[in-house]
DNA sequence: TTCTTTTCTTAACTTAAGTGAACGTTTTCT
DNA sequence: AGAAAACGTTCACTTAAGTTAAGAAAAGAA
């Protein structure tokens, strides 16, 4: 497992023996149960998280009714809001899958920045990076229609449509899941003629 | 102009006067007038602005027609994504005001870096500050509608609805500037009840 | 200033998403 | 296995945004 980690971080910097020695050593790798729920509205949590295996997804409870804004899978990790905030979390995280993923907080964080300098400008970059996706993905929605954005999604995350449930996909594109089946019935329609 | 950008940075970490120093002799302070095309789609360019005084606006022309999806003011920094992919911008940036701001590029901030590993640490910060007020801005964009979009941005940036055309405004909430008019009366209406 | 262009609003009509309900299917729980 | 809950789809109806067009107001240019 630690192998996983490893390979995604040798993408931004080059680890010695030692860093590796000291990263396993913080034991942080868990094994989550499907529909494990991560972090409550209304917790104040200090737990980052790194997907290895599985899919962890953010929704909030708004008027009694579930909005998920988001999933995590495969090498993509989750900072929560309410770690950096140092406020009460207005969402909820769960485990929509079996997973494994690994656990950390600030503290760690403070003392693998003070130990290795190196880990962060790692942090800096994936931040940029993740900055510059998240921007782009805001861009995206305030210039397409629903359809389109379901369009999308088929095309850049083709395993989400099939690992997640429909109405939960459909609350990601911010619909309702009678209208995208409806969509899906509009492009089946329009695909035959 | 200097002090405002250090006041800014003095936020996140402490400047000496050695360090307040190599910033001025870099010499970034721009002024740019109204209307001024930054970024135009297509170009590759290096540079990063934080915005001292004014405002700048990103925009696509999408089928011919502008989509503003962002607008940055005092004390607002914008790093253009073709910066960080070094692949040709897909969108535009343009000062929508006279305007004072500062100019960078990634050679300027890996020097400083170097120089004053302090800076990278201020980086991190406000990247990963930036990255998780995104993360909310898209979490709002999906789970409300055009009126309350509108309703929030009187709330939250009633500067922005004073200084900004409103068929800007209206792209901004993802809708056309007609929607835009007929919700500021539907909503008169309903403040008259 | 005057002319031109851009911006904002209103209106009538079209299109698509929201709502509430029904129903068959799948999943989950015991 | 059997009952209950959750899920996905369809339908009829409502609501709101898109479209096209027109006209008034404001801003910018000559």
């Amino acid at each position: 497992m630690q192998n996983l980690l490893f390979e995604f971080i040798s993408k931004y910097i080059s680890l010695s023996e030692k860093e590796k020695e000291v990263l396993t050593s913080l034991d942080i790798f868990r094994t989550v149960k499907k529909n494990t729920v991560l972090l409550k509205e209304g917790e104040h949590s200090n737990n980052g998280y790194f997907v290895l295996k599985g899919c962890i997804r953010t929704y909030y409870i708004i008027d009694g009714e579930e909005k998920t804004t988001a999933f995590y899978t495969e090498m993509e990790g989750i900072t929560p809001n309410c770690v950096l905030n140092k406020k009460a979390s207005e969402y909820y995280l769960d485990c929509i899958e079996d997973s494994i993923v690994t656990v950390s907080n600030p503290d760690m964080e403070s003392e693998m920045f003070q130990k290795f300098p190196k880990f962060e400008s790692l942090c800096r970059i994936i931040s940029e990076e993740h900055l510059m996706k998240q921007k782009l993905d805001l861009d995206e929605f305030k210039t397409t229609s629903p359809e389109q954005r379901y369009l999308s999604l088929l095309q850049n995350r083709p395993d989400l449509v099939q690992r997640v449930p429909q109405h939960q996909l459909a609350s990601l594109i911010g619909i309702k899941p009678q209208s995208l089946s409806r969509i899906k019935s509009r492009i089946l329609k329009n695909i035959k003629n």
